[in-house]
DNA sequence: TATTGTTATACTCTATAACTATA
DNA sequence: TATAGTTATAGAGTATAACAATA
């Protein structure tokens, strides 16, 4: 059985450990026939802000406006993203999801939501504090 | 303002989130003037299991021993690390920290403590209620 | 001068597959 | 036959810097 020391009370490796874990299962349940993990944060963010700007999805998600570039052309190419120059920045393109956007997300929010019910089974009735404290990591380390 | 939707109550996304936005906020802090992250635990798993093998340190750490090879190699080359031969099985190499190894694992550990001391203060008393259920997804979705 | 977005480029992390040598 | 470890290689994700167009 491998030791693992002092780092054992550490909130910031269990951090990493626990989203590690999870992601994997994740990616084994889903399948990954969708999409790319990064790309369902882009579109959930894209559905909530229709016609946000790529800078603005690159803020959300916290990645530089050369990472956003590429992401966002696969999705328009997907067909389920859709670009188009902003009527009053002629530098700035608006994005929105397109119906098959939409729906491709349904299917994507399901898949997340079977891997979130087995989460929550485990968390049990602990889930409102786990994420309250998760929230509170995010908002105090930005 | 950017609206987050659904996603808002699923564990998994804020998972997410609060790992990379601790991980982010460790890499300013530590400006990562030692080790790349993965080798932390690496190092750490060596220190608490002395002894252990390539092949264990990889399902230690959740790593394919293609990934470990090139990993343990920098760690020698950087003079933390001693990887000799093993005396029973002599397809197997032993792994074990060097002097200067405990040493730098110390100042990590320290840095690692600054933040993790950030992190103690926005849990607050909570800390135990948040590490039991990380740990209780860690062993759930194994 | 500053900002939006693209491109070129490079770096890190990771795994798969084929291999050698041992067990 | 199975396991420990190496190598070659490839893919995904990311960022920095230089740039053009526009603000």
């Amino acid at each position: 059985m491998i030791k693992l020391g002092e780092l054992d009370e550490h909130i910031g490796f269990h951090l990493r450990l626990a989203q590690d874990i999870s992601f994997r299962a994740y990616a084994r349940q889903v399948g990954a026939p969708h999409l790319k993990p990064g790309r369902f944060s882009a579109m959930v963010v894209i559905k909530n802000n229709p016609g946000i700007s790529q800078i603005a999805l690159g803020r959300a998600i916290s990645r530089d406006k050369s990472t956003i570039t590429p992401m966002v052309r696969e999705l328009v190419n997907l067909g389920v993203v859709l670009r188009a120059p902003s009527a009053t920045d002629r530098r700035s393109m608006t994005l929105t999801l397109t119906s098959a956007g939409e729906s491709m997300l349904d299917d994507l929010a399901r898949a997340a939501e079977a891997h979130d019910r087995r989460l929550d089974e485990v968390v049990g009735d602990q889930k409102g504090v786990l994420i309250e404290l998760l929230k509170r990591i995010e908002d105090a380390l930005v």
